[in-house]
DNA sequence: AGCACGCCGACT
DNA sequence: GTCGGCGTGCTC
């Protein structure tokens, strides 16, 4: 049998099969998606199986072929269908197929290869021999550092220097000589947790017989007879079983000795959730609305037909109850479900709902879990042992084999995108899952993102289904909001961050006991350094960047190259004193709260306060048990949170997102006001909003003030229209990067210039190509990162696919001056950000 | 990506 | 004469 292999070098001479025999002995336990051990040139790798056959593959010389060396896994982590799915996204996001193949799998299963130094022990022996023969004085540092690798098998050489200080002489003469050889060693990150556990020996009759002669002074270990007889002889951890009679080890131990009992090693899971018991509960009736569009997914599900439905229901329509009902037909039909959530909304909330639905047969898949626990959770799908997973973006890889059902909430989150290699977005990625395996998928919004939209209309081609909830299902009204316009303000001398409206409103809330959500609309909310008599900030030296300030570490960061310096005194331009961080803006604001109304409980959430692990829950738990009148934060106070005594949100300045030279910046406005909006007045108690902005008159505040989204969508549809930006074209971003401008720009100018050649031949041979556009070169938004400058190609394009081959095909052509000339190329395949 | 192979300058 | 610089080419 023959194999086809993909090794996990990340680069474009290697992406592709490479073929291998596979030895009879592994034959059985190598199928498509197993990982492997292949040779390759001087090294081992890990690799992929992506395809099997029984002939030799044609036009390889037999003789060149190699075996593998091992299957490194029992069962395949991923299926022939996940595999096939790294493939398409290869080809749609020109990523290398390793790397796609590697985001399906935990990081757990990631090789880690390192150099160790090993003992040649059959050299060492001769070079002995030799010494002694002619009676040489042996080196006592070389003998000992020969003894000690022949005991650990082999090191890395920083852990022998470290071991043996100074030994760098013997270190490389023992290397020249051939004595130590370094070579390469693939590690398996992957470590199995296991436990002790006790297992009885001994049949029932036995063991009680043997219980029965014990003697008197070994009481414990008769207790542990006992305990194992009345548990029905059922294995148990020894950690348990100490616990619970009280007793050490040892005792257990000595038992074990007599042959009544043995202690083995057995995998345990780490479940992060395991302590915690979640109250079962049970479908809530659904409104007419909900139970309509119920009915027309479902409708779906029943005949096990792909489809795409855009459910889009206002803040607080119920469409989680929705998704957990949808989900539970899936499983009636025998069918698995995965859920995708913005990472940020991932909160112990939204796991509740989940788990005290469906208990046991939810895995959670979320970055806030150990490598460990990710990969228990993982093992848990794999296994079958859950057949609904939750998770954020990579979950849409979780290795299903029946699936059914693919929801994405909040589908217009821009963190669906991943931003580094691959870049794929994950609700493209599981419309493709989901018309392979017949699957339906729902994607859910308040303010879907305008690609959707687009895709439900007839001039998107009615791709997608659009159902729609304009009730809130507690039948509480959409509070209403209100615009406050800040150069009016200002004009009125009100110089302070909160306008008279805002001002009054908190007062009031403050005055009822309850509570408020501010949010401060900052995007970045980096903080940085600049000098109030020069105007001079702070930038990093190697890149076009301001460098970010740490508070922790009393640091200036760069976040793109890692460069860090010591936080200035004074300017180094002009040497005034009057330099200072301007900070998250969330602490102004709080330090003003205090200072307007003393006695304030202000909760402020930004990255200060929240990069500590678990604080984010901490902070939310300590607000919903009123420990706070405030919640003050950026972005993440706006999803998903759910608190009945919020009566009031203020939006501190909604335009900051407005101006930002992207596309979508109307898009984004919209959505956050249109969220953070639905924060108030879900319960009982009516809400309130108050917006903050210098251009109330902008279509984005107004629709949102109005809660139109059709009155946004018609404004922004025909401004995209107007300027011929996706829906109504899609784009591929290309970066070139290099360390010499001239260059860089004769490079980029040639790539435009080879793009545009491609497209022209691709029409004529009429494979595609129409309607594809190459806009610039231009330099970046940041012209330089690590030394390197930074110019992009932007191709504009509509309808097929053709374009991501053309760009491909463009890019392969540069292959050499990407080798030669240290031109790096970076392909971004519908960016969302493009900044 | 690594690593080997291979071809030209400053040293015992 | 040799050691070693890193350019280029290959890995089933």
């Amino acid at each position: 049998m023959y194999a086809k292999v993909i090794v996990d070098i990340p680069a474009r001479p290697t992406d592709r099969p490479f073929d291998y025999d596979v030895p009879p002995e592994l034959a059985d336990c190598v199928e498509i998606g197993s990982r492997v051990e292949v040779p390759f040139g001087p090294r081992v790798l890990h690799g992929f199986v992506v395809g099997l056959a029984e002939q030799p593959p044609e036009g390889l010389d037999p003789g060149k072929m190699r075996a593998l060396r091992r299957v490194l896994d029992l069962t395949p982590p991923l299926t022939p269908e996940l595999v096939r799915l790294a493939a398409w996204m290869s080809a749609k996001y020109l990523c290398p197929a390793t790397a796609a193949l590697q985001v399906m799998v935990p990081a757990a299963l990631k090789a880690k290869y390192d150099r160790v130094v090993v003992l040649r022990e059959d050299v060492w022996a001769q070079r002995q021999a030799k010494q002694e023969q002619e009676t040489l004085v042996p080196d006592p540092l070389r003998l000992e550092l020969a003894e000690w690798l022949r005991r650990k098998g082999g090191a890395t050489a920083e852990a022998l220097l470290e071991k043996f200080p100074g030994s760098a002489p013997q270190l490389k003469s023992m290397l020249d000589e051939g004595v130590l050889e370094e070579v390469q060693r693939v590690q398996d990150r992957m470590a199995v947790k296991t436990a002790l556990t006790v297992f009885p020996l001994l049949p029932e009759a036995e063991l009680r017989a043997a219980m029965d002669a014990v003697p008197a002074r070994a009481q414990k270990q008769k207790d542990v007879l006992a305990f194992l007889l009345e548990n029905g002889l059922e294995p148990i951890r020894l950690s348990e079983l100490t616990q619970r009679l009280d007793i050490t080890p040892s005792v257990v131990k000595s038992a074990a000795g007599k042959g009544w009992i043995e202690l083995r090693e057995v995998e345990v899971q780490r479940d992060p959730y395991a302590n915690r018991s979640y109250k079962r509960t049970a479908p809530l009736p659904l409104t007419a609305e909900q139970q309509a569009v119920y009915d027309t997914i479902s409708g779906a599900l029943d005949a096990g037909r792909h489809e795409v439905f855009l459910l889009q229901g206002v803040t607080g329509s119920g469409k989680t109850e929705v998704y957990l009902q949808t989900i539970k037909r899936c499983l009636e039909l025998d069918k698995e479900a995965i859920v995708l959530v913005p990472e940020i909304s991932l909160t112990p909330q939204m796991v509740e709902r989940f788990k005290g639905r469906f208990g046991d047969d939810v895995a959670v898949l979320h970055s806030r879990l150990s490598h460990g626990e990710r990969y228990d959770e993982w093992r848990r799908i794999a296994r079958r042992e859950v057949r609904v997973v939750i998770g954020a973006r990579s979950a849409v890889f979780a290795p299903f084999t029946k699936l059914g059902l693919i929801i994405i909430d909040e589908e217009h989150e821009s963190s669906y995108k991943q931003e580094e290699s691959p870049k794929y977005h994950a609700r493209d990625v599981a419309i493709r899952r989901a018309g392979e395996a017949g699957a339906a998928v729902v994607l859910g919004s308040a303010t879907p993102s305008l690609e959707s939209v687009f895709a439900a209309l007839p001039d998107g081609g009615s791709r997608f289904k659009l159902l729609e909830m304009r009730t809130r299902a507690l039948g509480r009204p959409l509070p209403p909001v209100r615009v406050v316009d800040m150069r009016a303000e200002l004009k009125g001398g009100n110089r302070s961050m909160f306008s008279v409206p805002l001002h009054k409103a908190i007062a009031e809330r403050l005055h009822k006991k309850e509570q408020i959500v501010l949010l401060l609309n900052r995007r970045g909310y980096a903080t940085f350094v600049m000098c109030r008599t020069c105007g001079y900030v702070s930038g990093c030296p190697h890149c076009d960047i301001a460098l970010t300030y740490h508070q922790s570490s009393r640091t200036l960061r760069c976040h793109y190259c890692g460069y860090a310096e010591r936080e200035r005194t004074a300017c180094p331009d002009c040497g005034s004193e009057h330099i200072r961080h301007f900070g998250t803006g969330t602490q102004r604001v709080e330090e003003e709260l205090v200072k307007l109304f003393p006695g304030i409980r202000v909760i402020r959430m930004d990255v200060d306060t929240t990069t500590e692990k678990g604080a984010h829950e901490k902070w939310l738990t300590m607000f919903g048990n009123k420990q706070a009148d405030v919640l003050l934060g950026t972005q993440m106070v706006a999803k998903g949170l759910d608190f009945p005594d919020v009566t009031l949100v203020g939006v501190i300045a909604a335009d900051t997102v407005l101006n930002l030279p992207d596309f979508r910046s109307a898009e984004r406005t919209f959505q956050l006001l249109t969220q953070v909006a639905g924060r108030a007045g879900r319960h009982v108690l009516p809400g309130e909003v108050i917006v903050q902005t210098y251009t109330p008159e902008h279509y984005s505040i107004a629709a949102a003030a109005g809660h139109d989204y059709e009155a946004f969508l018609a404004t922004e549809l025909e401004h995209r229209r107007a300027n011929g930006y996706p829906p109504y074209s899609r784009l591929i971003n290309i970066t070139l990067s290099h360390e010499e401008v001239p260059k860089l720009l004769r490079l980029s100018e040639a790539l435009a210039l080879k793009l545009k050649e491609l497209a022209a031949e691709a029409r004529n041979r009429g494979e595609g190509g129409a309607a594809f556009e190459v806009l610039g070169p231009v330099a970046s938004p940041i012209a330089r990162i690590k030394d390197r400058y930074r110019f992009r190609c932007m191709v504009k394009y509509r309808g097929d696919s053709a374009a991501s081959r053309i760009v491909r095909q463009a890019v392969d052509a540069f292959a050499e001056h990407v080798a030669k000339e240290k031109l790096q190329i970076s392909v971004d395949v519908d960016p969302q950000l493009l900044m």
